[in-house]
RNA sequence: GGCCCCAUCGACUAACGGUUAGGUCACCACCCUUUCAAGGUGGCUGUACGGGUUCAAAUCCCGUUGGGGUCACCA
């Protein structure tokens, strides 16, 4: 039975690399009928933001990702929150004591800042030599107790073999060795009694049964101290797959600085989740075929880890946004006007769900975000107020006032449907000499005073028979004809 | 700097020893046309470099270069 989790901290908004870790454990987990767990990280309380936790899990849900053992759905493994689990990582850190995988150290943040200073000045890599600082080593049997027993601050950390290699296989890059003295005795317990990642995270790994460890690039590093502590508590290691980083343009760690980094920040732009995903899906992942758009499901049915790529890949904005235009153009319109409705009211239009369906079916091939309809759509409901300066001078001449009060006329007879708008256009500029393309800007200048629209006939039968008229006649009074 | 990871068009990627190195985004041109789009057609540009192995290498091996990650009582 498979078993991964997404194990976030709680210290802010959802990363969209997290998104997409958090993705391949859900696809991972349903293409193999296996389960899917959210577990909250939350040892260190320095971090701690009120709510996001909480803020996690919405935003996570607006993506489509749902869990099946959560803080809050619960599960046969819980608690799911990692300050509801303190005692076991005690324990487990007493037990590595025990076994002569972990030690006590008695150094102060004050002494490892120091010795860590010193040693960077005098240019040699940092690692914690248990041979020289204060711990139960160097202190002995006896003092080491009389510390513990007087209650004095102490730290537990990991007893790392001087030599050797450490070896574990990681199902995206293979088989990887380090050297074991290049890994540092981690801190497992905090001074304050507290887990560090390291401990809490191979526990709960273990109680939780979780058979597959993804996650990103970044944890590679101590991936080799994880390995560790499984072999020394003698418990089984869980396969490891570590996904490549998501990117900035100039290729470092996708950050803050460098464009939008935050789902909500997506979602609050007016990106479908169904496109933000389907593009993070593809952003490292490929099931081999030529197919750009996937739904979840489709995303299930092909999800491979074994297909994860290695290199880091670029999150490149532009095809974000020709993904989420697919997605505009293929989403009924009913759907899409009751979620841009709020929008348009915020905006001061009053509308009908039907009338806002319309008007976007007339503009959502022009468009890449459903959130570019109000401002997109001004003159669908309410007369222009002003004229666009540049768009008149191109297309105005006094001399089109006549011809124009003639096609109105003539407009008029007509069922105002599109076709019959356009056949009647075209055969009264042949008929009077003037080229179509005059009346057709001439016409979009008066009825909708911008440059830039849905198309002219089809809005004009949208608008109505009337309402056209009092906008032709209101610019040529304008206009001065 | 130590350690680890990585390397196909500008970007995302396909090709798991034999292809004229394919697709998508972006870009350019043309067509369509009623503005803007969309659509259609075509184009541009790539296996980082150097050695091996092999009849055959983007693909396997080694090295170089380049990029990234990581080196906390943070995760």
């Amino acid at each position: 039975m498979v078993r991964v989790r997404f194990a976030p901290s709680p210290t802010g908004y959802l990363h969209v690399g997290g998104l997409r870790t958090a993705l391949y454990n859900y696809l991972f987990a349903k293409r193999h009928g296996g389960v899917c767990i959210l577990r909250i990280e939350d040892t260190d309380r320095t971090r701690l933001v009120e709510g996001a936790a909480e803020a996690l899990l919405t935003t996570l849900r607006w993506a489509g990702i749902e869990f099946d053992e959560s803080p809050e759905k619960g599960g046969d493994c819980g608690p799911y929150v990692q300050s509801e689990r303190f005692d076991l990582y005690r324990q487990y850190a007493a037990e590595l004591v025990e076994r002569d995988a972990a030690y006590y150290a008695f150094d102060t943040a004050e002494e490892l800042d120091a010795m860590r200073k010193r040693m960077q000045d005098a240019g040699v890599a940092w690692r914690y030599d248990r041979t020289t600082m204060r711990n139960q080593y160097t202190l002995g049997e006896a003092e080491t107790k009389r510390l513990l027993d007087e209650g004095a601050p102490k730290t537990v950390r990991m007893k790392v073999p001087l030599s050797g290699e450490i070896r574990f296989n990681d199902l995206v890059r293979g088989p990887i060795e380090v050297p074991a003295r290049d890994v540092d005795d981690q801190i497992l317990l905090k001074s304050d009694d507290f887990p560090t990642y390291h401990l809490a995270n191979i526990v709960d790994d273990h109680f939780m049964k979780i058979t597959h460890v993804i996650r990103g690039e970044e944890w590679l590093p101590s991936t080799p101290k994880h390995a560790l502590l499984y072999d020394a508590l003698g418990w089984e290691r869980p396969q490891f797959a570590h996904l490549p980083l998501l990117l900035n343009p100039d290729k470092t760690k996708l950050s803050k600085r460098q464009g939008d980094v935050a789902v909500e920040d997506y979602r609050d732009k007016g990106y479908f989740h169904e496109a933000l995903v389907n593009f993070v899906a593809l952003l490292g992942w490929n099931p081999s075929s030529d197919r750009e758009i996937f739904t979840m499901q489709e995303l299930i049915d092909t999800f491979d880890l074994s297909k994860v790529n290695k290199a880091g890949a670029v999150f490149d904005v532009q095809k974000l946004d020709w993904m989420n235009s697919e997605y505009l153009r293929a989403k009924p319109l009913d759907e899409l006007a009751r979620d841009i409705m709020p929008a348009m009211q915020a905006s001061g239009v009053t509308t009908t769900p039907d009338y806002l369906a319309s008007v976007i079916g007339l503009v959502r091939e022009r468009i890449h975000k459903l959130n570019e309809v109000p401002a997109f759509t001004t003159y669908m409901f309410h007369a222009p107020t002003e004229y666009e300066a540049e768009f008149k001078e191109k297309h105005w001449l006094p001399e089109h006032a006549a011809p124009v009060r003639s096609l109105a006329e003539r407009l008029t007879a007509t069922d105002w449907k599109a076709a019959s708008l356009q056949e009647t256009t075209k055969a009264f500029a042949k008929e009077s000499g003037i080229k179509v393309g005059v009346f057709m800007n001439v016409l979009r200048l008066m009825i909708t005073g911008r440059s830039v629209g849905a198309g002219m006939f089809e809005t004009m039968e949208l608008l109505g028979k009337d309402e056209c008229l009092k906008r032709i006649n209101t610019a040529l009074q304008v206009f001065g004809g």
